[in-house]
RNA sequence: GGGGCCGUAGCUUAGCACGGUUUGAGCACCCGGCUGAUAACCGGGAGGCCACCGGUUCAAAUCCGGUCGGCCCCA
C-alpha cells in the first residue's frame, strides 16, 4: 500500500472541495446517521433564520457550532436526532419587505390590493436567498438535513401551535384584554416586549413644563415629553409621600416637589411652604388644554406609587389613554377613557385645533399654543431613549388596545424553575441576562393586527362567546365542511360556525400571531407534536446554540413555550455565541457597510480555516475578524498537521511501511508521544463535554506542534537511517496523526476527513469513526514531566551556545549539568541534538566556577577615599591567588587601618574560563567553549554536508538518490572533508567523493555545482547524481 | 436610572472560581541560530504602573468597594 503524497501547493481550501464532492457522491452524511442510528439520542434543534437575507459571518459562527457539537456527538456513538433545518416564515419584517417591494403605505392599500395575493407574495419572498444559505451550509461542511427541514409556514406545523394555544386558552394562560400596548401607528400593530426592545433610540423631543391651575390660583407645573397627550389630560398624580413647596416666582404661585425646585426655577425663586402631597389630593384644576370634552369626576390630582424625584416636577401629567401607569389610574378611579387619536396616530376630533395632524406634527404646535397662551412654564428639547418600531423606524406610540396575552407573569416560578435545569454557556447568562429577565417576565403580547402569520385559532361570537380550536379536525368537528387548503388568512376568516353556547355565528378573531410564538413553537411543532410522530415531544432537546440577541428572542420564547405548556425546560444546553466584528474591532453593520457574508468569508478562506478561527477564542467573546489570524490559524494548525503527513508519507512509502496497531516502542520519545496523545484524547474530550470548543481546539493545536516541533524533530533521523526499531517509530507516528485526526475532526472536518483516508484507504470517513478514548495505562505523566525536562536542557543549550557565539552545528568538547533532580534520562532524548562529545550530570564538587570577590564600591569609597585603589588592587589579589575565601560579604573587613563594614565585598560565582554558564529554573549547565582542531573540522564537515544536502533539494532529487560530490577550495575545508570522508558520504548517500586541491583530476561529468562561503572559507561543490 | 460582560505588551490573548516564584503565549519588530517535511521551528532582545483609586491580607492581575473607558441588555 501506498500513501497518497499531498501534491506541492495543495492547500486546505483546495482538498475541501474534493472532499465536498466524496460527502456528496458517496452519501457520507446520511450513511452514518444511518450507522449511528441505534445510539443513545442527542437531540437538536435548529434556531430558524428567516432566508430573505443573506447568511452573514455571525451565521457562519453558530452554524460551525452546531457542526463541530453534532460532530463530536456522532463521533462518541449517540445518535443525533433532529438534525434537520428550519426556516422561519411569517411576520412583520417579511410583510414589510413585501409592502416596500409594492409601494403600499398603509394596511388599507394591502387590503385593496387583496390579502390573498399579498401573502402568496410574502410566502414566495421569504426564500429569496435560501440558496445561498444551503450552499453556505454545504460549503461550510454543515451537516443538516434539509431535505426534512421544518417551515413554520406549513399547515402541519401551524395546526401544532393552534393545539397548544387551545390548550392555553383551555387553561386561562391565553387571555384577551385591553391593555397600553406599544403600537407602531404605521403597521397597524402592537409589538411584543422583545420586538420592543429592539428598537429603543437615543432621540430629542420638546418636552414642556404645563400649568395646571388650581381653583385658589396656585400654579401645579406638570412636566411632560409627549405634549400631544396633554389634551387627554385626566389627572394629575402626585406621590403622598414627597415634599412638594409652593414657590413664587414672577409673581406667580408654582407647587411642585421641594427637591426639584432648584433645577426648575434655576434663581429668582422663593419656597413660601413646604408639605407632603397627601395635602395635594383631592384638589380640582383646569387645564391647558380644554378642547377634548371629559367626563365628570376628573381633572383632579391622585397620587400615583410610580410618581418619583428622578426628573421632571414630582407631579405626573396623566392621560389613561396613553401609558400604563395612566391607564391603571384611570382604571383605578374608575372613568370611561377618552381618545381623540386614532389608529393611524392622527388626531380625530371634532373641535380640537390640530384635527388631522399626526402626533409627533402636533407636538410643536401644542408647544407653540401653550407658549402663546402663558400656559407653560418653560419648554426645551430633552435627550431621552424612546422606542421606535423596530422595522420601520416609526416613534411607537403607548395606545389602548384590545390583544390577546399568555399569561407569563403568572408563571415566573415556573420559568425561574426550568431554568436551572439549563446549562448555560457562558454560565453568567444563566442567572445574569436571561435569569434576570425571567425574574420581571411580562405578559406576552401575542396578537398582531396583520396578514401574513399564524392565524389566532380563538372564535368569537356577538355574545361574547368564546372558543379555542385546536386542529383541523376539530374545526371539522364544529360543523366547517369545508377547511381550507391553507390555513392562513384570507381563507381561515370565512370559516365561521355557530356558537356552541348561544348558536349566534362564531368569526375568529382577526388576529395573526407573534411569529417568535411560531420559532418558539419549534421544539414540539417542528415534529407535528401531538398529531403524529412520537407520544412524547421530545423536550428538552439536548443542545441549541445561537447568537446572545437570542436570550430575549428565541431562548426566551422556547422557554416559555415550553414551561407553559410542558412545564420542562426546552432545552438542556445552549450555547450563546458574541458577535463577530470587523477587523477594526467595530459592529458589522448594514449602513457601515463593513458587514462580510458568510459566502465572502468561505470562498476567501476556505471552510476549514474559517471554522478554526472561530475558535481562536472563545466564541461567546465579541471577535474582530482579522485576516491575518485566520491565515496564522491555518497555517499554524492545517499546515503543520498536512506537513507530519507529508513528512510520515514520504518517508513511508519508500520503506513500503503498513500500519499494523500500535507497536509497543522502547524509544522514550515515542512512548512520550504515544503519551501525549493519550493525554491529550483526555483532557480534549472534557473540553468539548463541557462545550468549551476553543479550549478543545488549543488542547489539540499544542500536540500537533509538539508532534511536529519536538517529536519529529528530534526523531527524524530514525526515519531514513536503516534500524530495527523504524517500523516502531512509523507505527508510532502514524498512531499519532490517525488520533490527531479523530480529535479534529469535529472542528476541521475536511482536511481531517482527506488526512485520514489518506492514512487509511479502506475507512469511508474520519467521522464515521468513534472518537478517540484514552488508555490510561499508555499516559506516562512522570516521562512526560521528564521530557519536559529534556526541552529545558535543550533550550538551556542553544542559549549557552549563542553567550558562547557557538552555532549549533558546531559540535562542543562537553556539557555539565547541574541542578536538583537531573537524571540521564531526561537528557538521552535530547543529546545528539545538544551536539556535544561529552554530556554529563555532575554534583556540587564538579561545578566548574570559582567564587570572584567584588568591590561595593558605593560602600567602601565614602571610606576608604584616596585608599581605594590600592584595596581595589587587594581584593584582585585575592582573586587571582585564589584566597577568595578570606574575606565574607557578611563579616567586616580590617585593612590598613580601616575597618570596612560588612557588605563592603560581593562575592560572585562565575564559570570558569572556558566555560559559558546559562540557568534556568533549578538547572544550571556549563557549555565547554574550548574548540580544538578535530572539533573544528568537524563542525566544517557538517557545515559541507548542510551545503550538499540544499543542492540535493535544489536539484530536486528523491530522497533515495545517490550522487556524486567533488569538493574543491579552501585547504582547511578539504582537510574537513577528509577527517569525516565517511560521514558525509553517508550522510549526503554519497557514492564517489572527490576530495582535490585542484580541478579536472576526475572522469565524472557533474551537473550541479556551487560555490560556497563557510565562515569565510571558500568551496566550490560539485554533484552529479550517480 | 438598573443589570451583564470586558479592560493584561503595538495587535490577539492565557492566567482570575480556589490570592503565593520574575504575569505566560502567538503575531509583528530587531539580532542570532536550525532545517533531508514545514509560508515552519529554536535562542535572545525590545516591548506590561495587569485601566485608575482605595480596602482586606504577611502577600492582590486574582478577593472587596469605588472611579473611568468599551460592548451588550433592560426601563
Amino acid at each position: 500500500m501506498s500513501f497518497p503524497q499531498i501534491g506541492a501547493g495543495k492547500k486546505p481550501k483546495d482538498i475541501s472541495k474534493d472532499i465536498l464532492k466524496y460527502w456528496e457522491s458517496e452519501a457520507i452524511f446520511s450513511r452514518i446517521k444511518e450507522m449511528r442510528s441505534e445510539g443513545e439520542d442527542y437531540r437538536f434543534l435548529e434556531g430558524p433564520p428567516t432566508a430573505n437575507g443573506h447568511p452573514h459571518v455571525g451565521h457562519a459562527l453558530t452554524r460551525t457550532i452546531k457542526d463541530t457539537v453534532l460532530r463530536y456527538k456522532t463521533m462518541r456513538g449517540y445518535n443525533v436526532t433532529r438534525r434537520d433545518a428550519g426556516w422561519d416564515c411569517h411576520g412583520l419584517p417579511v410583510e414589510l419587505e413585501a409592502e416596500k417591494k409594492f409601494g403600499f403605505k398603509s394596511k388599507a392599500d394591502i387590503e385593496s390590493y387583496g390579502v390573498d395575493k399579498f401573502n402568496a407574495y410574502c410566502r414566495e419572498s421569504i426564500f429569496r436567498y435560501v440558496e445561498e444559505w444551503l450552499d453556505v451550509d454545504r460549503n461550510l461542511g454543515f451537516w443538516i438535513d434539509h431535505e426534512n427541514a421544518y417551515v413554520t409556514m406549513r399547515n402541519d406545523y401551524m395546526e401544532s401551535e393552534w393545539w397548544a394555544l387551545k390548550t392555553l386558552f383551555d387553561r386561562k394562560v391565553l387571555y384577551r384584554d385591553y391593555r397600553i400596548s406599544p403600537y407602531c401607528p404605521r403597521c397597524g400593530t402592537t409589538l411584543s416586549s422583545h420586538e420592543l426592545s429592539q428598537g429603543y433610540k437615543d432621540t430629542k423631543d420638546l418636552s414642556i413644563y404645563a400649568d395646571f391651575i388650581l381653583e385658589d390660583g396656585r400654579i401645579v407645573v406638570a412636566w411632560t415629553t409627549t405634549p400631544w397627550t396633554l389634551p387627554s389630560n385626566m389627572f394629575l398624580a402626585v406621590n403622598e409621600d414627597i415634599e412638594y413647596a409652593d414657590v413664587v416666582y414672577n409673581t406667580k404661585t408654582y407647587i411642585v416637589a421641594k427637591n426639584l425646585v432648584a433645577k426648575i426655577f434655576v434663581k429668582d425663586y422663593e419656597i413660601k411652604r413646604t408639605y407632603l402631597g397627601k395635602e395635594l389630593i383631592g384638589l380640582k384644576y383646569s387645564r391647558p388644554i380644554e378642547f377634548v370634552k371629559m367626563p365628570s369626576n376628573v381633572l383632579r390630582v391622585v397620587h400615583g406609587d410610580h410618581v418619583n424625584l428622578n426628573e421632571g416636577t414630582g407631579i405626573v401629567h396623566t392621560a389613561p389613554a396613553f401609558g400604563s401607569e395612566d391607564f391603571e389610574i384611570g382604571k383605578r378611579e374608575g372613568v370611561e377613557i377618552v381618545n381623540p387619536v386614532n389608529l393611524q396616530g392622527k388626531f380625530q376630533y371634532e373641535g380640537l385645533p390640530w384635527n388631522g395632524l399626526s402626533v409627533k406634527e402636533a407636538d410643536i404646535e401644542i408647544v407653540k399654543y401653550l407658549k402663546e397662551k402663558g400656559l407653560a412654564l418653560k419648554s426645551e428639547k430633552y435627550e431621552h431613549s424612546y422606542p421606535f418600531c423596530y422595522r420601520c423606524d416609526t416613534p411607537l406610540l403607548y395606545y389602548p388596545i384590545e390583544a390577546w396575552f399568555l399569561r407569563v407573569s403568572a408563571h415566573r416560578n415556573e420559568l425561574l424553575k426550568n431554568n436551572e435545569l439549563v446549562n448555560w454557556v457562558p454560565e453568567h447568562i444563566k442567572h445574569g441576562r436571561f435569569g434576570n429577565f425571567i425574574e420581571e417576565a411580562k405578559d406576552w403580547n401575542l396578537s398582531r393586527n396583520r396578514y401574513w402569520g399564524t392565524p389566532l385559532p380563538v372564535w368569537t361570537c356577538s355574545n361574547g362567546h368564546m372558543k379555542a380550536i385546536g386542529s383541523r379536525k376539530e374545526l371539522q368537528e364544529m360543523g366547517v365542511k369545508e377547511v381550507p387548503e391553507d390555513l392562513h388568512r384570507p381563507f381561515i376568516d370565512l370559516v365561521v360556525f355557530s356558537c356552541p353556547e348561544c348558536g349566534e355565528t362564531m368569526k375568529r378573531e382577526p388576529y395573526v400571531i407573534d411569529t417568535w410564538f411560531d420559532s418558539g413553537s419549534a421544539t414540539y411543532a417542528a415534529i407535528h407534536y401531538p398529531f403524529e410522530g412520537t407520544e412524547k415531544p421530545q423536550i428538552p432537546v439536548s443542545f441549541i446554540t445561537e447568537g446572545i440577541d437570542q436570550t430575549r428572542g428565541w431562548f426566551y420564547t422556547l422557554h416559555v413555550i415550553s414551561t407553559l405548556i410542558f412545564d420542562k425546560n426546552a432545552y438542556e444546553n445552549v450555547f450563546c455565541t458574541e458577535f463577530i466584528l470587523d477587523s477594526q474591532g467595530r459592529k458589522m453593520s448594514k449602513s457601515k457597510g463593513n458587514g462580510v457574508l458568510a459566502k465572502e468569508m468561505i470562498d476567501k478562506f476556505g471552510p476549514d480555516a474559517s471554522r478554526l478561527f472561530f475558535y481562536t477564542t472563545a466564541p461567546w467573546k465579541p471577535k474582530p475578524l482579522v485576516e491575518k489570524t485566520v491565515k496564522e490559524t491555518e497555517t499554524k494548525i492545517l499546515g503543520t498537521l498536512m506537513n507530519i503527513y507529508s513528512f510520515f508519507a514520504s518517508n513511508a512509502n519508500l520503506d513500503n511501511f503498513s500500519y499494523s496497531g500500535l507497536k509497543k516502542s522502547g524509544n522514550e520519545l515515542d512512548t512520550w508521544l504515544v503519551s501525549r496523545v493519550n493525554s491529550t484524547i483526555k483532557d480534549v474530550i472534557v473540553a468539548y463535554d463541557s462545550y468549551d470548543l476553543s479550549e478543545a481546539q488549543s488542547i489539540i493545536s499544542r500536540l500537533i506542534d509538539e508532534t511536529s516541533n519536538f517529536y519529529l524533530r528530534l526523531s527524524r533521523r530514525r526515519f531514513w537511517e536503516q534500524s530495527d526499531e523504524k517500523d516502531v517509530a512509523y507505527s508510532t507516528l502514524y498512531y499519532a496523526l490517525e488520533n490527531i485526526c479523530r480529535m479534529l475532526a469535529p472542528i476541521a472536518p475536511f482536511t481531517t476527513e482527506f488526512l485520514y483516508r489518506s492514512l487509511n484507504e479502506k475507512a469511508i470517513s474520519v467521522h464515521a469513526q468513534d472518537f478517540p478514548s484514552s488508555d490510561k495505562h499508555l499516559i506516562l505523566e512522570d516521562l512526560e514531566i521528564s521530557m519536559e525536562r529534556s526541552r529545558e536542557i535543550l533550550e538551556l543549550t542553544r542559549r549557552a551556545r549563542q553567550d558562547a557565539d557557538i552555532k549549533g552545528r558546531q559540535p562542543v568538547k562537553e556539557i555539565l549539568l547541574y541542578g536538583k533532580n537531573l537524571e540521564d534520562k531526561q537528557i538521552s532524548p535530547v543529546r545528539e541534538e545538544m551536539n556535544a562529545n561529552k554530556v554529563r550530570i555532575i554534583n556540587t564538587s564538579e561545578i566548574p566556577s570559582k567564587q570572584v570577590v567584588k568591590v561595593v564600591l558605593s560602600q567602601v569609597a565614602p571610606i576608604l577615599k584616596g585608599k581605594l585603589q590600592s584595596f581595589v588592587q587587594f581584593i584582585d589579589d585575592l582573586n587571582t591567588s585564589g584566597k577568595q575565601g578570606s574575606v565574607s560579604e557578611n563579616e567586616g573587613i580590617s585593612f590598613e587601618g580601616f575597618e570596612l563594614p560588612p557588605g563592603s565585598v560581593q562575592i560572585l560565582e562565575e564559570p570558569l574560563e572556558n566555560f559559558v554558564k546559562a540557568t534556568e529554573g533549578d538547572i544550571t549547565i556549563y557549555l565547554n567553549k574550548e574548540i580544538d582542531h578535530e572539533l573544528e573540522l568537524s563542525g566544517l564537515s557538517r557545515e559541507l554536508i548542510r551545503r550538499i544536502q540544499v543542492m540535493r533539494k535544489e536539484m530536486d532529487l528523491d530522497y533515495d538518490q545517490k550522487i556524486n560530490v567533488r569538493i574543491s577550495g579552501s585547504s582547511e575545508l578539504l582537510e574537513a572533508a577528509k577527517f569525516r570522508e565517511q560521514i558525509i558520504k553517508e550522510e549526503t548517500l554519497c557514492t564517489d567523493l572527490a576530495i582535490e586541491d585542484g580541478r579536472g583530476k576526475s572522469s565524472i561529468i557533474y551537473s550541479k555545482k556551487s560555490d560556497w562561503d563557510i565562515d569565510e572559507k571558500n568551496v566550490v561543490i560539485e554533484i552529479t547524481a550517480a
